[in-house]
DNA sequence: CCGAAGTGTAACTACAATGATTACAGATAG
DNA sequence: CTATCTGTAATCATTGTAGTTACACTTCGG
């Protein structure tokens, strides 16, 4: 399985956006991530259309967050920038002449359901305050 | 993210064994999945070094359930078909001179270690005769 | 009103994982 | 002995991703 790194890189973005008070540029957050400013930006877009950050065009322009960090949960950040769900099932139609070929692939998406949800009641519990708090523990020791 | 399909095929092959109680060739197998019998002995392959299954060599050959269907659980067909976790944490090295850059990995693997513990949560508790049984609801409709 | 500093996007490249396929060596039943 | 299997290597096309360059457009500050 090949996981991308925009989740991640989100997380890090709005964490990054709740410690420092004011408004970031993307070059600034990229060198905090590491990566290039452009990638920083398709990914502030996403966020940005999830209503989860605010960005201003123009000079001294850059992102804020849309709301208290403590109003942000990690679903949303899912859903803002993973367009397909976490796990979907990716086979080709399976023979519709053999009995379990032609039947098994709404069993699956039942197990696949509930496998979803089990991660999304974990993202769903999981605010940006929460991270950010983890991260400022480990910065005091 | 682009989820491989050998976890549902395996499942599949599985559930195909479990249902047709004799031997199956992985080019029977490969005409109910409708892929190549190669890609079949690739997923058998991992499923017999798991001990899910038995495979026999020579004319007359193919592969047998290793154990009762009501035995195997998802969790060990996710853990014999898929060498890395569930969701991997995919990014370079964070910049180590921004506070939130250096922490913030060990704080993102934790959220993914929740995600995951959750996910093989549901797995473990499903097993092949399960899987089994809801083909076989749906085939009586 | 102009220039510097930003965002927003398109286009291109390099790279890695995957599934499909061909080919062939080795095993085994009859 | 031969047909029928598995096991495995090698190759190919496809796809998603991250990185990068380039450029139009916006906006603040002098």
């Amino acid at each position: 399985m090949v996981t991308s790194s925009r989740f991640p890189v989100a997380v890090h973005i709005l964490a990054l956006l709740a410690m420092q008070k004011r408004s970031l540029s993307s070059t600034a957050i990229a060198a905090s991530v590491n990566t290039n400013p452009v990638v920083i930006r398709r990914i502030l877009g996403s966020l940005a259309q999830a209503g989860l950050v605010l960005t201003q065009l123009g000079s001294e322009g850059g992102a804020t967050l849309a709301r208290p960090a403590e109003q942000i949960n990690l679903l949303e950040v899912q859903h803002a920038t993973e367009k397909d769900d976490l796990f979907t099932l990716n086979t080709g139609q399976a023979s519709l002449f053999c009995p379990c070929g032609k039947n098994i692939q709404p069993v699956l998406a039942n197990v696949y359901a509930h496998m979803e949800a089990a991660v999304e009641e974990v993202l769903a519990h999981t605010t940006i305050a929460q991270v950010v708090q983890d991260i400022e523990v480990r910065i005091n020791t």
